[in-house]
DNA sequence: CGATCGTCAACGATATATCGTTATCGCTAG
DNA sequence: CTAGCGATAACGATATATCGTTGACGATCG
């Protein structure tokens, strides 16, 4: 097994990319050595669950009315489903697997929807007990999708977006510059992440 | 369909790590609403491939011997092999699905390794040609997770830690701070992406 | 020797599914 | 009316697999 030379060297910005990700903490972990709970290395206000927070989940029937409303435009797979509703809700919801394809499955036990195997994927339509179904109760089944994007504020998304673009800005120093400039970068981030802390210190 | 009440808000840390991720720029994208191409809105010097560059590959070969030289050490399973690799490389390196499936599955086919289905998972063992074949080239097998670690500057991780750092420090202030301290934390992290991205204008 | 080509391994995306954990919420008792 | 309980839906993690794209690299040619 030959040595990797320098030029070889891994893309560090999947790897920065990569621990910041759901999977988030886990290299972190993995570098601080420490045991105790996953997020040893967290930030100092103990935020809960993690640094992120355990999101807020969707109310019971949301998964199931967002299938049926989908389903009675078009037919559609398990991974489609849960891309339009993603996109629809602006990025803020993407129902899970382990949500979808359990509900799917009960729509299908319920009559409301039959599925059809081809091409390596599974399609469902509505049966016209569902369609009835969805007609019936239209208004109340709603977008739950809508509901859910419109309740994030304006702001959040832009910081959202901030927070994009700088993670991008530090991974270019990092791919393209040279020690003194990373280390350059490194301050500025520590001087940021103080000033961040330092909103919630002061007294407004 | 009932509205959802304010104190019901999606929790804005979901929303931002989940642009943040390998699905990124995808709210990104349809908050500016621009076709074109993926990253409409990415970084002004062109990320070649979007913000955070296209990955080097490992080299051919690499996956299938990590595969062998840890399937020396004891049965694993696919989801297995990618952790134990990803945990190995410090998180720098975790194999696709796309890899390593077919990669057991050609081994399979060699007679290297042997499968065994069992409890909703599928365990992979070498078999006694296998066992001879990592003997015979345990050197140039060698740990590819390994190389690939080692490879990564220092700097790299420490800046990815405080990417990290500085993201959760966001996130906080997103959930517990007031209007005015959220805009407050949206100036701080223009000022930053302006700063890292003056380090590479400005000559050494 | 350097450049080009062809092959195929690695990657990212697509795709399905289940399990254990946890939050939602209707029901019931006090 | 309020509090507690039980059932279960939604979540995150685990788990497998394939497809289309792209980069690695050996072979061949000039």
């Amino acid at each position: 097994m030959h040595a990797m030379p320098m030029w070889r060297q891994m893309d560090p910005c999947a790897a920065g990319w990569r621990a910041m990700t759901g999977r988030g903490g886990h290299g972190h972990h993995h570098r601080s050595g420490r045991g105790g709970g996953p997020w040893g290395g967290g930030p100092p206000f103990g935020f809960p669950g993690g640094p992120f927070g355990r999101r807020q989940r969707m109310r019971r029937g949301d998964v199931r009315a967002a299938l049926l409303v989908l389903l009675a435009e078009e037919p559609r797979n398990g991974y489609g489903l849960m891309q339009e509703i993603e996109q629809r809700s602006n990025g803020v919801w993407r129902p899970s697997p382990g949500s979808v394809y359990p509900a799917l499955s009960q729509l299908e036990d319920e009559g409301l929807v039959r599925s059809e195997e081809g091409e390596g994927r599974k399609l469902f339509h509505l049966t016209d007990a569902g369609r009835a179904h969805v007609d019936e109760h239209r208004e109340k089944l709603g977008e739950p999708w809508a509901a859910v994007s419109g309740a994030v504020d304006e702001s959040a998304f832009e910081l959202r977006d901030l927070m994009w673009q700088t993670g991008a800005a530090a991974m270019q120093v990092l791919q393209a510059g040279n020690e003194a400039q990373v280390a350059r970068a490194r301050e500025i981030l520590t001087e940021t992440r103080r000033s961040l802390y330092r909103i919630l210190a002061e007294e407004e």
